[in-house]
DNA sequence: ATGTTTTAATTAAACGTTTGTTTAACTTTG
DNA sequence: CAAAGTTAAACAAACGTTTAATTAAAACAT
């Protein structure tokens, strides 16, 4: 119970600002004094809550990895649903993961593409494979079920969605810098291609997985 | 003529290595020091012949943009295909271009991530909207002769593609470090994982752009 | 071809900054 | 009054870059 309150106030408010900074403008291009600034604390403050740079990464990471891994939990006790409904749903969790973790999906994915041993590498390898479980059973579901192709490949899969949802991300975000309209227009903009997203990534699953044509 | 023999050997030398080093650790994780050791050359030749660190970056970018912009150009120019052959033919290519450059993408994908202006966005936006122009031909020509869905998102497929292809080399990496096989039977996995990507990619692609199904 | 001059390449050392981290003094809180 | 929180200052290390001196190569005139 107290376990969960693991962060006081000071702390969260530098891991919030540390997060923004760290996705914004890379982990290495982010000093601990522009986080200080931002956070309006000292300097020393980092090390003093946090012991080290590195580990104030490290407790952004296992921070997040906490909700995503409940979340994962949430959609593998759902039953009673259809074979493409199951994927439905798996989609739907994916792109509303990433949508609103944006932050810290697109700190995990640059950081990842470095990482070869450590307590990060080990994270994002759990979650790759929780990834590829989560659709292996979906999939196999549908198969039992006689309503999915037996030749599809999960890992495959996996990537498609994961990558899909992240491109869409950077290539809007690509899209949307530098044009002069408000903010509120650019988070239509950015809502309306997550739905799209949605919707044909879902199509183009259920398309893949029930396409009768042979190969 | 001469414009193309820009480089000469050393200045090769040193843009290989920090290809290397940039894609493996990291931009800001890379000194020129560790370059320098690497390409066995002093320190101070990676001013004297690029100016500093951000311009030898930008000099290897634009080298590989060249090369990728003149892949381009040959795909465009392709005619008499069909129009899933062409769809086909555009998933090779990206899967080509992406396989034998696994490094410089590696470095791309994560600096793209956190620029927001500057030559190196400029490229990266250019080649974004490259892409989605090719696959935007393609489709269109299959919808013209009335084979695919007129209700595809090309922004959308884009996305996919790229995002998907690098997604599949991420996750493979990750599931063969600290693995314990032969150089040689890691290539061997790669390419195993690059060509069910590619056979999946088509076969997901054409299902999508060719479903009967309402939405 | 030769000796001379000019340019380019290469080097070790030094420079000024910035970095993450620590210290030691001070303040607040329980 | 003891513990936790907070601060400004200091620290050493690493960084990108420049300097000034030296060597190699090229260009040139004779």
């Amino acid at each position: 119970m107290t376990e969960m309150v693991q962060y006081n106030e000071k702390q969260q408010q530098i891991m919030a600002i540390a997060l923004r900074l760290f996705a914004e403008n890379g982990y290495d291009k982010t000093s601990i004094r522009d986080i200080a600034r931002e956070a309006e604390v000292n300097v020393a403050m980092v090390s003093y809550y946090f012991g080290s740079k590195d580990k104030l990464l490290e407790a952004v990471f296992i921070n997040h990895f906490k909700f995503i891994r409940s979340a994962f939990k949430t959609i593998l006790n759902q039953r009673n649903d259809s074979a493409t409904e199951k994927v439905s749903k798996i989609i739907d969790m994916f792109v509303d993961m990433l949508a609103d973790r944006q932050l810290f999906h697109r700190l995990m994915i640059r950081e990842s593409g470095i990482l070869k041993q450590g307590p990060l590498f080990d994270m994002i390898k759990e979650m790759k494979t929780v990834n590829r479980r989560l659709v292996e059973k979906a999939v196999k579901n549908g198969q039992r079920l006689g309503v999915f192709r037996t030749d599809v490949d999960v890992f495959f899969m996996s990537s498609v969605l994961i990558g899909s949802v992240h491109q869409n991300m950077a290539n809007t975000r690509y899209e949307l810098e530098h044009r002069n309209i408000t903010e509120e227009q650019r988070e239509t903009i950015k809502h309306e291609r997550t739905e799209t997203l949605r919707t044909h990534l879902k199509r183009m699953f259920i398309a893949y997985l029930t396409d009768p044509s042979n190969v």
